[in-house]
DNA sequence: GAAGGGATTCGC
DNA sequence: CGAATCCCTTCG
């Protein structure tokens, strides 16, 4: 396929909603064995730090939540509902307790199954906790950049998914799709 | 619509 | 300790 470029740390050194919004499009590249599985992001949440009460930073610091409280450009993975792991990267600026949810992806190469859907999504990849706190720019899991793509996204901002319990956070517009892409999570 | 399932957190 | 909660998915 073409070149790929990795995204190097200052991408992730910004605000969760600049770089929820550039991360679509991109591409997760997951290295099982000798195998790259590689899917194209088309759906993002932005957490915003601990004043956002939808994040898990608002909680306060935790060992679950410790790694979202460390350096920008990490995978932050948990585990929801006793059977789904999410995948998240931490942000910036700084240790600003912010991250983004990976929501979905459209596969691009070696993804069978669907990835749709944060749980989906790493199950697809075969993501989990063992990837808690891993360095994205380098190793089995990283994110690139497909040399001239993308050109430019239409991109939509809604209301983020199962966040009702944050009073005023639940509905602001920090869940970011491609338009009309069919591989996003809901309509 | 409800249940499934386990880690995590909080309250007693 | 027990109880409640959870950035979900699949099944009825």
């Amino acid at each position: 396929m073409t070149s790929m470029q990795i995204l190097p740390h200052p991408f992730y050194d910004r605000d969760a909603e600049s770089v929820a919004r550039d991360l679509l499009g991109k591409l997760i590249v997951r290295r099982v064995d000798d195998r790259l599985l590689i899917g194209r992001i088309v759906e993002t949440e932005a957490y915003l730090g601990p004043h956002d009460l939808a994040a898990h930073s608002s909680k306060g610091r935790t060992a679950r939540t410790e790694v979202m409280f460390g350096p920008p450009g990490h995978a932050y993975v948990y585990l929801i509902y006793g059977m789904h792991y999410c995948l998240n990267v931490v942000t910036g600026p700084g240790e600003h307790a912010s991250a983004v949810l990976i929501r979905a992806l459209e596969p691009v190469e070696n993804v069978s199954i669907t990835a749709s859907g944060p749980g989906r999504l790493c199950r697809a990849l075969q993501i989990d906790r063992r990837l808690n706190g891993h360095d994205l720019t380098q190793g089995e899991l990283v994110v690139a950049q497909a040399e001239g793509f993308p050109r430019s996204l239409e991109i939509v901002a809604r209301a983020r998914v199962g966040v009702d319990y944050a009073g005023e956070w639940a509905g602001k517009p920090l869940r970011f799709y491609i338009a009309g892409n069919p591989y996003i999570s809901r309509a």
